[in-house]
This record gives C-alpha cells, sequence and structure tokens, in this order.
RNA sequence: GCCCGGGUGGCGGAAUUGGUAGACGCACGGGACUCAAAAUCCCGCGCAGCAAUGCGUGCCGGUUCGAUUCCGGCCCCGGGCACCA
C-alpha cells in the first residue's frame, strides 16, 4: 500500500473498473425491491457549476446507499437541452445552438465522471433528439384530439425594436436586454394545456405525498389556490347587461363603494373609445413587462371610466375604475372595490379620494372600534369580524353572512357561490427556435390539423444561422411548406415551438424506456416508477414539479402508465449561493468545481459539499473548508497504512476486551446505526461524517499493537469505508482493497450493528439548580426515579445553591437524562 | 406586493420528540519536529472577568421547573411569482 493518499489513481482505476464492470446498469430483472433515484436532469450549460455537484453527489449518495442496503437501483442522468441560453450563445459565438449544445454535453459528461456517479449511462437521454421529441409531439396530438390543448390569444412581453417575443428574464426594468426600448404587452394567439381540469386532482393527491417537504406542499397548494367565494354581478348603469366580479369576500359587499377592471377589460375597451385621456392610460397600463412581480409592485394607479353599476343589494351607484392592480387572468379581471376591508382597495381609495365604507368589525374588541366611523379609519380591518351598517345582514359573521348574502344574491339572479382557482391553463407556445416543434399543421380548408403519429417527429432543422432577430424556422421556407395531412392541399407548419418545461415534464419516464421506438413509455415504466427519490434544487418546488406531477396524470389518462404520483419522496437541495446570491450563470458569479476536482479529487469535492451544510439548506461557497476535508482523507489513508504496515489482521469477532477497546466498539456500533439513519431517513450527510471522523478520532487515540487491539482496529477501518463509501466511494474502494483483499466492496453490502457492543449499565445524569447546569452523576441504570432524587440533592454542587432562606420546591427526573432541582 | 423558507462563536454548522448551547470542521493563537519552510502531531479557542461567576441562539414580549426548539408582534436575508432553467 502506498504511503501517501493517490487520489488521482485511485479515483481513475475506480471509475474504469465501475464503467468495465457495467456496476451501475440497471435492470428489470431483479429479486430485491427497486429504487428509482433520480436527479433533476442538468441543462447543458457548458460546464458543471457547484449546484450540479451539490445535486449530484446527494442523489449518488441515496443511490449508493440503498444499493448497499440490497435495492435494485437505477440512478440515470441526461439532459434538459432545448432552451433561451442556446440561442444566445449560438448569436455570440456565430455557431448553431445544436452544435453548442451538443459541445457542452460532451464536455458535461466528462465532468459528471470524473465525480465518480454511480449513474447508467446507458440510459441517458438529450431532450433535443427527435427520438426524445418525437413522443412528446405524438403526446401534443393525442391531447389537442381529446381537447386538452386548445388555442387562445394571451399576452407576452413586445420588444418593438428588435420585432421580438422577450422572456420575463430579458425585460430589466420595463426595458428589452438588448435594444433598451420599453417593452409592450402584445396580444398573440398561443396554444394552451388545460392544466385547470386537473387543479382539483392535482390539489388533493398532495395528500398522498407523504415523502414531500411540507414546505413544498404549501406552496402548491397556495398556487393552486382554490378559494370559495362568490361571483357578483353589477347592473351597469344606462346599458344591458352587468358586471362581473369574483370576491373571496362577499361578507363585505356591503361595503363595496366602486368597482375596479384591468386594463385589458372590454368595459374599459368600451369606455375608452370616446374618452383620449382614458385610451391613453390603458396603453400606459399595457407598458412594461407580464411579470406578475412587476404589475404588484407598480405603483397603483387608475382612472374613471365614467360608468357607474348599479349596487346588487343596496341599489347604490357605485363608479367603475380602471386599475392597473386588478389581474386580467384572475377571476373576471374586474373587482368589487371594499377599502375599509382591503389593504390594496384603501391604498388605492385614499389616493383618488374614493368613500370608504366600513361595515366589519373586530369581535375581540369594543364596539367604538376605529372602524366604527368612516372619519377615523386609518388602516383597513382586513380580519373577518361581525357585520354592521349592513341593514338585514347587522351582527352576522363571516360564514352566516356570506351565506345569506349569496342568497339574496342569488334571489335577484345577480350572483351565486363560486369556487375559484388560481391556477391558470399553461400556454406552452413559445416563439423561439431551439426548442421541440408544435406538431400542427395550418390548412386554410381543414384549420389546425394535428400532424398524424407515423408522420412524427417533426424534425427541426438544427443547421440554422441564428442572426437574433427571430426563430430561423419562421423563415425557413423548407420547413414552413409542407402538405395537409388531412386533404393533401398545400399547408403550413406552425413554427412555435413548445415550452422546454414540456420536456422536462415526463422525462422521468423516458429513462424506464429509454431505448423504445414503439412507444412513449412501455412496461418498464410500470415496473421503476414511481421515482422512489427525486432530488432537485427548491427553486423548482412549483413550476417544473407541478407540470411533472401533472403529465404524470395525462400520461395515466391516456393509458400509459398506472401511478397517480411521479415522485414518492423529494429532497428539495438548497441553493448554492455565492456572494449573498443564486450561482447562475445570468449572475455570473459561478464557481468552476474542475480546479476543486483537479487539486484535491473527486472524494475531496464530494465530502466538502455533503460537509459544508445539510442538503435542504442553503450554502454559501467559501473555498476554505476543502483543505479539511481532504485532510480527513489522508488521515483516514495513513490509519489504514498505518495498521496495514504491520501486517494483515481479522476484524474482531469476540473475547475479552479492556475498557477503551470496549469503548471504541461500543462507539463503532452507535455511530453505524446512527449513519444509517441519517443517510436514510434524516438525509442529513453532514452529521453523519462527522460522526465518522468523531470515530476516526476516537480510533487515534487507541494505542497499542496487540493481536486483540489490531483485530478491533481493523473491525473500525474495515466499517469506515462501508460507511463512508456512498459519500467517498473511490478512496473507500481502495481502502477496502488493502484490508480486505479477499473480497470486494461491492459485495459487502451495509454493515449491520452489533447491539450487544452499544449496551451499557450506568448512565451520566446532568444535574441543574433552576434550570442551570451545576454537575453531574454517573449511576447504575436501574436507579429508581426516588433514589435519583435523593442522590442529586446529596450533591455538594446542589447544596452550594441552597441557600439558608430557601427550600426545595421540587425535583424534576428526566429519565436517562438529567435532574433539575427547582429551589426558592 | 403576494406565497414559502432562513437568521446560533471570527466562519460553515451541531443540538433528531421542550431537557447539558456551540459536536464536527475551517480560520486563528501557542508548542513539538525541521538549518528553515511546507506537511504532520499536541494544546487552546462564544463574550466579559485574575477568579468565583455572569451574560449569550436576529429584536421585543409570552408560556414553562426548563425555550435555539412552542405562541404573539417586529426586523433583516434568500427562493418563487406562470416566457431563465
Amino acid at each position: 500500500m502506498q504511503q501517501q493518499y493517490p487520489f488521482k489513481d485511485i479515483e481513475q482505476s475506480a471509475q474504469t473498473y465501475w464503467e468495465a464492470n457495467q456496476t451501475f446498469a440497471a435492470s428489470e430483472i431483479s429479486d430485491k425491491p427497486k429504487y428509482y433515484c433520480l436527479s433533476m436532469f442538468p441543462y447543458p450549460s457548458g460546464r458543471l457549476h457547484m449546484g450540479h455537484v451539490r445535486n449530484y453527489t446527494i442523489g449518488d449518495v441515496l443511490s449508493r446507499f440503498h444499493k448497499m442496503k440490497g435495492f435494485n437501483v437505477m440512478q440515470p442522468m441526461g439532459w434538459d437541452a432545448f432552451g433561451l441560453p442556446a440561442e444566445n450563445a449560438a448569436i455570440k459565438n456565430n455557431t448553431a445552438p445544436a452544435k453548442w449544445t451538443y459541445e457542452n454535453i460532451e464536455h458535461m459528461k466528462t465532468q459528471l465522471k470524473q465525480l465518480g456517479l454511480g449513474v447508467d449511462w446507458n440510459r441517458e437521454i438529450a431532450t433535443c433528439k427527435p427520438e426524445y421529441y418525437k413522443w412528446e409531439q405524438w403526446l401534443f396530438t393525442e391531447l389537442f384530439k381529446k381537447g386538452l390543448i386548445y388555442k387562445k390569444t394571451s399576452t407576452v412581453n413586445w420588444d418593438p425594436v428588435d420585432g421580438t417575443v422577450l422572456a420575463n428574464e430579458q425585460v430589466i426594468d420595463g426595458r428589452g436586454w438588448r435594444s433598451g426600448a420599453l417593452v409592450e404587452k402584445r396580444d398573440i394567439p398561443q396554444y394552451f394545456m388545460k392544466i385547470t381540469a386537473y387543479a382539483e386532482e392535482l390539489l388533493n393527491d398532495l395528500d398522498k405525498l407523504d415523502g414531500w417537504p411540507e414546505q413544498v406542499k404549501t406552496m402548491q397548494r397556495n398556487w393552486i389556490g382554490k378559494s370559495y367565494g362568490c361571483e357578483v354581478e353589477f347592473p351597469i348603469v344606462g346599458q344591458d347587461g352587468n358586471l362581473k366580479v369574483y370576491t373571496t369576500r362577499p361578507d363585505t359587499l356591503m361595503g363595496a363603494t366602486y368597482v375596479a377592471v384591468a386594463a385589458e377589460h372590454v368595459l374599459a375597451t368600451q369606455a375608452a373609445q370616446n374618452n383620449p385621456a382614458l385610451a391613453e392610460f390603458i396603453a400606459e397600463c399595457k407598458r412594461g413587462s407580464v411579470a406578475e412581480a412587476d404589475i404588484a409592485t407598480a405603483e397603483k394607479k387608475g382612472m374613471a371610466t365614467g360608468l357607474f353599476v348599479t349596487h346588487p343589494l343596496n341599489g347604490e351607484q357605485l363608479p367603475v375604475w380602471v386599475a392597473n392592480y386588478v389581474l386580467a387572468s384572475y377571476g373576471e379581471g374586474a373587482v368589487m372595490a371594499v377599502p375599509a376591508h382591503d389593504e390594496r382597495d384603501f391604498e388605492f381609495a385614499n389616493k383618488y379620494n374614493l368613500a370608504i365604507k366600513a361595515v366589519i368589525k373586530n369581535t375581540s374588541t369594543s364596539t367604538s372600534s376605529p372602524t366604527d366611523s368612516v372619519n377615523d379609519i386609518l388602516l383597513p380591518m382586513i380580519e373577518h369580524g361581525v357585520l354592521f351598517d349592513s341593514g338585514e345582514f347587522d351582527g352576522l359573521d363571516f360564514d352566516g353572512a356570506s351565506t345569506a348574502i349569496a342568497a339574496a344574491l342569488s334571489a335577484k339572479n345577480l350572483g351565486k357561490r363560486r369556487t375559484q382557482y388560481r391556477l391558470r391553463d399553461w400556454g406552452v407556445s413559445r416563439q423561439r427556435y431551439w426548442g421541440c416543434p408544435i406538431p400542427i399543421v395550418h390548412c386554410a380548408s381543414c384549420g389546425e390539423v394535428p400532424v398524424p403519429a407515423e408522420q412524427l417527429p417533426v424534425v427541426l432543422p438544427e443547421d440554422v444561422i441564428m442572426d437574433g432577430v427571430g426563430s430561423p424556422i419562421k423563415k425557413d421556407q423548407n420547413f414552413i411548406e409542407t402538405t395537409c395531412p388531412t386533404c393533401g392541399g398545400k399547408a403550413t407548419r406552425e413554427t412555435d415551438t413548445l415550452d422546454t418545461f414540456f420536456e422536462s415534464s415526463w422525462y422521468f419516464a423516458r429513462y424506464a424506456s429509454f431505448d423504445s421506438n414503439t412507444a412513449m413509455a412501455d412496461e418498464r415504466a410500470n415496473y421503476w416508477l414511481p421515482v422512489d427519490q427525486y432530488v432537485g434544487g427548491i427553486e423548482h418546488a412549483i413550476l417544473h414539479l407541478l407540470y411533472a406531477r401533472f403529465f404524470n396524470k395525462l400520461m395515466r389518462d391516456v393509458g400509459l402508465i398506472k401511478n397517480d404520483e411521479p415522485f414518492t419522496n423529494l429532497l428539495t437541495q438548497g441553493m448554492v449561493l455565492k456572494d449573498g446570491s443564486k450561482m447562475s450563470k445570468s449572475k455570473g458569479n459561478t464557481v468552476d468545481p474542475q480546479a476543486l476536482i483537479d487539486t484535491y479529487g473527486a472524494d475531496t469535492a464530494r465530502l466538502f459539499m455533503m460537509f459544508a451544510a445539510p442538503p435542504e439548506q442553503s450554502l454559501e461557497w467559501a473555498d476554505s473548508g476543502v483543505e479539511g476535508a481532504h485532510r480527513f482523507l489522508k488521515r483516514l489513508w495513513k490509519a489504514t497504512y498505518d495498521h496495514l504496515e504491520l501486517g494483515a489482521s481479522i476484524a474482531y469477532t469476540s473475547g475479552e476486551l479492556n475498557a477503551d477497546l470496549k469503548n471504541l466498539r461500543r462507539q463503532l456500533h452507535l455511530t453505524i446505526e446512527k449513519v444509517a439513519d441519517d443517510y436514510g431517513r434524516r438525509h442529513s450527510f453532514n452529521t453523519a461524517i462527522s460522526s465518522v471522523m468523531e470515530l476516526m478520532n476516537a480510533l487515534a487515540k487507541v494505542e497499542g499493537n496487540d493481536e486483540v487491539t489490531r483485530s478491533v482496529r481493523q473491525e473500525v477501518l474495515q466499517n469506515a469505508a462501508l460507511l463512508l463509501s456512498p459519500i467517498v466511494p473511490h478512496i473507500c474502494q481502495a481502502i477496502w482493497a488493502e484490508l480486505r483483499p479477499d473480497s470486494h466492496i461491492l459485495e459487502a453490502g451495509w454493515p449491520v450493528a452489533d447491539k450487544s457492543a452499544t449496551v451499557q449499565d450506568s448512565i451520566e445524569y446532568v444535574i441543574q439548580v433552576n434550570g442551570k447546569l451545576r454537575g453531574s452523576i454517573t449511576v447504575a441504570k436501574t436507579e429508581t426515579k426516588e433514589a435519583l432524587e435523593q442522590l442529586a440533592l446529596q450533591q455538594p454542587c446542589v447544596q452550594k445553591y441552597i441557600e439558608d432562606n430557601m427550600t426545595v420546591r421540587k425535583v424534576i427526573v428526566v429519565p436517562n437524562k438529567l435532574i433539575n432541582v427547582v429551589v426558592g
């Protein structure tokens, strides 16, 4: 055995061994329970970043741990290869997006292999390949035929100078990132998926996901946003027809003082026809990005339309305003405004001197609460309460008032109870090149015709020149001109591509059926699915995870797979931050892990990443600390070297031990239990590592080279190699080969703790006086509570704190932990 | 603005179910080895204090024998907000 830790040789030879032996090739033919461990696949941005190292190490630790525990493991890897950065890079470097992407994949694949991941590379997929996207085109056509995909107009960011649609990311402070032009909202026709048809199931099935973080389920529940409210119709004064609004607070209806509509609302358009000032205001509202965060943080602005509506219950005339804080896409694109009981309405009413009428009072405060009088309202009362100044509804609470008011509206045919979702249908059209072509043909006589299955895939031309002005396939007659699949006449292809979330919504199923050229997913998908452990960034908590859950249900409903949910257990990894914000290519604050791997090896990189923070927490990157991880591996190597310099040894099995060795074995077997719990249940890799470090520190303190001592040392080293091997597989495989030349670590399995080594007959009790630590006693495990109390009271460290005028009020004994003497 | 997290020594973090705050590691200081340096090993290391001891988990308040942990109110930082992935 070499004296120095030769990490380069070790890692190279271990990786060569795994590849030659197909160690991680997954097979459906096995009598073991299956374990499908999936890490979110990377976007091939060019080089690996620290977030990748963290993500894939976590997945690899869990995969390798389960393999050792006797599971039939599949850990696949692939590439989320379509997307905007490839187009930008192509323009910048004067190349084609496909070429750039494939080169990045090659480089990053080499880097991932250097990390020593236990991946089945036979199943590698790239979403930009026709054999992959063919199947989502097929699914698109199936869903289109079922009516689950439809076309409607919706709003995008429009750069009037470049004449192009911008992603939200490309709008900086309301201006196009390249042209600097003020961005406008523009309505264009786009394809939508009816995710709202699955809203109820997506919401209810969250309750089945016991293996998901509560935080993520809460975010998804709020995103779906089921609300129980009421639709209310306000007859328009001087016109036929009503203005319909949706509210979650029907109890406040008697406090409504105006009605506000979005700039896009038909009533706004109508009122603007003979009102140039209003038309200008609506135009102003249409400037700026479509991002909800921008709309919600913009200064609240509005303008009266001159129109009035009649309050459906009290008959008062209320003015209709256009307001930029009303979202066109939620509810009816119109709201009833109750300034006394809503913060946004309150701010708006104060700004424009609109009436504020309080009708709800807090039950816990006196009747002379500040909201009693219109004149002294300083803050809106937004909590539920009891109604006043509401005529026949006075005295009712939220539930009572909501029911009564809905009934009163129903009786007049001016409203009814309604359940509403915040979730909107998913717009999947993109006016970009580097994406999956939407498989629709436009025919003058047949309309929109889905491309028949036998004509799929609609292949995206890869040899293109990006000129920075629009998508090249929108100008490519070879691509556009086609014949109608239905009538055979001249027709044109759809030139929009699909949202790249489309590809990442079903890849988990494709890994199981990676080479099927007859189906999107075959029987193998039903063997592997659902994914047992999904690992990925918390930033995907809503969109990606919701779309993937949606697609799983779509694939179930077209008969491809059986399960209802795609991911049984979810681990949401925290972000790797640098200088306080997310490490990302767009922010230019990435740290290249390649230098780390080159200087210290993959094991050090993996160990450091797992040790630096628990996986769910964000990790602020700092270069220091890597040395410490490398130092530990060198110590581990040296401990094995020193041990074996004295000759081979056989691990301890039985016989008398002195107290020190007994303690060491006790610590070893407690560590085995703890590490298994930390990996399997807690996903607490940092504490697993520190407990093995403690074990190695304890081992270093044990002296003597007699046969018994050496046998215990052999036992500790063998087990340390097994315990650490999911995290640092290369060094552990090499150490095992030296310690146990008769066997291979991959056949060793996860160690079982020796219960007889962990028993203990005495226990240390902490002694507190008034909750403050004052001492400790070591007693027999069998001691009674009464005896412990007496023993504690006799201790000098307790007597010291009982002053002359004090008495012992009580003694609290927490079994196996502490005794607290309360005096006063 | 809305939804979801987080805040503990100089730093990363530990304390798993309300029970010893600071495990493990980094950095730093001291020492050994060395001609010297690196590497390695040993010792120290929350703050104040000679010490006894007191204080201390973002801030303010509460519950409890006991609170980093539970409750109420605030402050700051991060993630998401539907066309970044």
